[in-house]
DNA sequence: CTCCAAATATTGACAGCGTCAATATGCGTA
DNA sequence: TACGCATATTGACGCTGTCAATATTTGGAG
């Protein structure tokens, strides 16, 4: 009994669908990423997304090519997303400086959100990086985060030392994206249990964020 | 014919070894990082190291249990390591914030040596922590890491603000830990491009390292 | 010295995975 | 209406980790 007689006795909605599901790209998308939530990054797998959307092991194939694919553009949808929260921050805040902070705020704030999403994203081995959709998303990420260091440090007027933004800018990324990373894969649990309070983790962020600004009077 | 009929025919040198290894373990463990090394933190597996060494494809299962157990030990193996060369860099330097530069420097040199080692030593997913060479890997470097922030923030004398140091501890480990992981992933290609001379990461490290300390001037 | 138990290694099987080729189905258009 | 292209299925292949059953070797107890 081929697959359409089936859907034929049983009916479209109760089993599997139409032949042609009509938004599979998108539902592929939305069930790996459910999986991803659900069992992390090692849980992600072509047939077990399409087995969630109910549809053959091979479908997936048509739209993403491959794993690689699929993973890409899931981090894409990633870097998207975070791109977004993090402009959001950007325009709440008040002075130049308060919006460093806010930036790395919403950084973490995502990686502690969507950690097996946030994994993804900086494995470059799981991705293609020559995938439109991730290479325009990677892009305009790096253009968020240079123009939010540019702005810092010309404090209003233009021009400031080339040099300084890239410095600045592979200063406040490393420092954000390592906390993010530790912190999703667990490896500040130790440190954290030092920090009282409801939501720890943000309190131990703000303690790094301001040791930064007041480096030297900690000594 | 069995092995070791084979074995008895060709010899123990020619083909395979004996029946029992001696240090299969550590053959195994090399084989890993070898491949590792070659392949990856993805091309890592039991029966590629087996067939590497020239042992059947379920001998590891005696020495590790399983995938995670060989990867614990390998981890393992690179935390220590990773202890080694930060002792050392910590022993060479003259003043205690030159050793917090030396520390960052060495953490960020293994990384650049060891870029597939440094993938999984970072990926809890694939890592059994309960594993007591893992345990005890880490623990080395935990108090490695809070030595040499107290040692900086004490000035000498002891009884610093403990809270300080957990901050001290978790901004210098995220912003190095941040910097090497940005690098291996090759995220830091577009900033590098920007620095000129040869061997240009570490030319930024240096650029972000003492812009963490000019904090402030470079506005 | 002998023999037996424990440690170590092999073999074969199984399910799950990514990927490919061949085939089936349905939608839009000429 | 009929054709063509996009989409989905089926079946196969080799790779993987893991397990159970078996084979071999070693080392120590008697």
């Amino acid at each position: 009994m081929s697959r359409t007689e089936q859907a034929a006795q049983t009916g479209d909605a109760e089993r599997g669908g139409p032949y042609h599901h009509g938004n599979l790209k998108q539902a592929l998308l939305d069930a790996a990423e459910a999986l991803l939530r659900r069992e992390g990054v090692g849980g992600l797998s072509l047939r077990a997304a399409a087995a969630e959307v109910g549809v053959s092991h091979a479908a997936p194939k048509n739209h993403f090519g491959d794993l690689r694919g699929l993973q890409s553009e899931l981090a894409a949808s990633g870097f998207r997303r975070l791109a977004v929260e993090m402009r959001a921050a950007l325009d709440e805040a008040a002075t130049a400086d308060d919006a460093m902070d806010a930036i790395g705020r919403a950084y973490v704030a995502f990686a502690i959100a969507n950690p097996g999403l946030f994994n993804l994203m900086y494995r470059s081995e799981m991705l293609d990086s020559d995938r439109p959709a991730l290479k325009s998303a990677l892009a305009d990420m790096a253009t968020l985060l240079r123009g939010a260091v540019a702005a810092r440090a010309g404090g209003g007027a233009s021009g400031a030392n080339p040099a300084a933004i890239v410095a600045g800018v592979t200063a406040a990324w490393s420092l954000v994206h390592g906390f993010a990373t530790l912190l999703v894969d667990g490896r500040l649990a130790p440190l954290l249990a030092h920090v009282q309070g409801e939501n720890p983790e943000g309190a131990l962020l703000d303690l790094v964020l301001s040791s930064q600004k007041a480096r030297g009077t900690v000594r």
